[in-house]
DNA sequence: CGGTATCCCTGCAGATACTG
DNA sequence: CAGTATCTGCAGGGATACCG
């Protein structure tokens, strides 16, 4: 697949414009990132250590993916020993807003979710596997 | 992995809310679900319609993990043929009104992150691969 | 109509080791 | 310090076929 046909697709393909930005902050960690910078702009030393369970390949990966998207940029200081300075963009800030209210609803309904999942866990077979009993109530 | 160990699993992982929403609606097709029942319930036919390129074991997937969820209802009506209207719940309504700003901003910014990854791609090295190119420049 | 069952394949992500 | 390289696994997701 050469760049052009990427552009190609880019105009092509007309999605949801949601799933272009899961695509884009969809990772595992690209969220906690993006917060943790919405706070100020961290050194990758700092990003590991704060991002709890996150790897060095894991990090890379997505600072990169995130600066690609214009979300993240990243400064180099020419130091020794050198230093990399990661910080939110404007356009990740306006981001951050609505990230925000979602995370609010996460942490506001997070049991509420936690009990639907335990109900509907114990009426269907009780194990945790989400296929669709036979047995299943009309 | 028992039933229990889930429970206790839920329990001790305290992670950022947000995971534990992309969890549930980071899927490829469970935002888009969501939106289209937010307008209204629908058929199961009628979702596997108008939710383009979605197969029939996705959506009865990403179907059943948001009625576990609580996020979605399934009524059945013993008809015949039988008819299954799929709706969201309360819970869910919240949910579409954070996940609405979201998407506002995808839309808004879609050129904005296009133009950013173009401007990346074509400057280190011009290939879609993410790599840092060995040249970059300090 | 509204699903299941099965096969398969891609790509995210972890572990580990090495480097400018 | 801030990465890269390589191997590997496993879960998400597509294609296809079949079922009550």
């Amino acid at each position: 697949m050469s760049p052009r046909d990427i552009e190609v697709t880019d105009q092509v393909i007309d999605t949801c414009p949601i799933r272009d930005l899961l695509d884009q902050v969809g990772g595992k960690w690209s969220v906690q990132v993006i917060e943790e910078l919405a706070e100020g702009p961290r050194r990758f030393s700092e990003l590991e250590r704060s991002i709890e369970g996150v790897s060095r390949r894991m990090l890379t990966r997505t600072l990169r993916s995130l600066e690609r998207d214009g979300l993240v940029s990243r400064t180099v200081y020419a130091t020794v020993p050198p230093s990399v300075e990661y910080a939110v963009t404007p356009l990740a800030t306006d981001l951050v807003v609505p990230l925000t209210a979602l995370a609010d609803w996460a942490r506001a309904h997070r049991a509420d979710v936690a009990a639907a999942r335990h109900a509907y866990d114990s009426t269907y077979g009780g194990n945790e596997q989400l296929a669709v009993p036979a047995g299943r109530p009309f």
